[in-house]
DNA sequence: ATTATCTATAGATCTATAGATAATGC
DNA sequence: ATTATCTATAGATCTATAGATAATGC
């Protein structure tokens, strides 16, 4: 039944991993902690060895979905800094991305979950939050007579709120054409030719 | 303990106002029937007396609470359609519409777990969503040489995903002063002086 | 000997229903 | 007589814990 102290630390990992799709997908009461534990390949209570609460977890998968989203935008401006922020721009803004919550952008997928109930994961919401404007304002075009410092960050949140808001719409619809047509009109607002 | 036919149908209209309001502070499953129905001053067991089912609840409080925003939206038109833009971006970027997600835009507060569990109330949302964006694409300036009318509802899209992202993000994190810099960076975005 | 995992279950909570109750409305 | 509401509870589910098990690691 036991297994290796390295192998434990991986099965930490998985139900991380596990969490971090299913809250995305399902919502935080929208799946239990056996679950999570059957999908991670677990039993149920082996889950208490690992974490101290269900909430605990949650913490934790925002963390690590956090992450994987900054780094996700961080390989696009490493791989071509020219092209980032369309590239950014358009992979966010897609039927793909609208269609798999639990790989996609945290805060689109949870953010209402953690404003009503998860006080313990707004810090890492507000820290991931805070380094998306901060990428994003360095990816803006310096701009015209306009392009104030100011006026650049703005503009990097305003990107950011019209992405999340376009995907919360889009996903709460089910007319598919409008459903496209605000991931693109959004996309061609933020990216003019 | 029975009442009038036309008291049971204001017991009725009650807990549809108790539901859109708890629904959007707490969720779809941040509330029980039974705390729903104390809200409303009525026992537990009464609840199926006016509803099929808790799902069927959710999918008129949905309804109840985008017709009454619709309604806000439009009372702003019918008073000053000159000043209705800023007048509806103005009063649904502030802290209190943050603060008191009961109240607020369903879209912000429910778009989440309606795109996640309820297909039900996935009609009205197409349906009110489609009478948002057409209202605001009226409010919106003729504009320059740009100002097509496909130019125009693409705006009106951006405006309203702008404004939801912004209420989410706002919400989702633990800091006041950025919270409210989304805020207020989203409100100059969309109305320049 | 330690400990990661498993089985089993306690205790709480949630949706929905059954049957009783008492006031309305014909 | 009808019916809106109430009391009580069935049945399911969920978080968390207790104690057993067996493989690891000193």
């Amino acid at each position: 039944m036991k297994v290796s102290r390295e192998q434990a630390a991986l099965n930490r990992e998985r139900i991380v991993d596990v969490a971090a799709r299913l809250f995305r997908e399902k919502g935080y009461d929208g799946i239990g902690v056996a679950d999570l534990m059957k999908n991670a390949g677990l039993t149920h209570g082996g889950f208490y060895g690992h974490f101290a609460s269900k909430e605990d977890l949650m913490i934790e998968a925002c963390q690590h979905a956090l992450n994987k989203s900054l780094e996700g935008w961080r390989a696009k401006v490493a791989s071509d800094p020219q092209r980032a922020l369309p590239a950014i721009i358009d992979s966010y803004l897609t039927a793909r991305h609208r269609d798999q919550p639990g790989g996609g952008c945290p805060a689109a997928a949870m953010g209402t979950d953690v404003a009503r109930m998860s006080p313990g994961a707004r810090p890492a919401f507000t820290q991931a939050t805070r380094q998306q404007f901060a990428l994003l304002e360095g990816l803006l075009p310096e701009g015209g007579p306009d392009g104030t410092q100011e006026r650049r960050r703005q503009q990097a949140i305003s990107t950011f709120a019209a992405m999340v808001g376009a995907m919360v719409l889009a996903r709460s619809i089910d007319d598919e054409a409008l459903s496209m047509e605000i991931l693109d009109a959004v996309k061609a607002q933020l990216l003019p030719e």
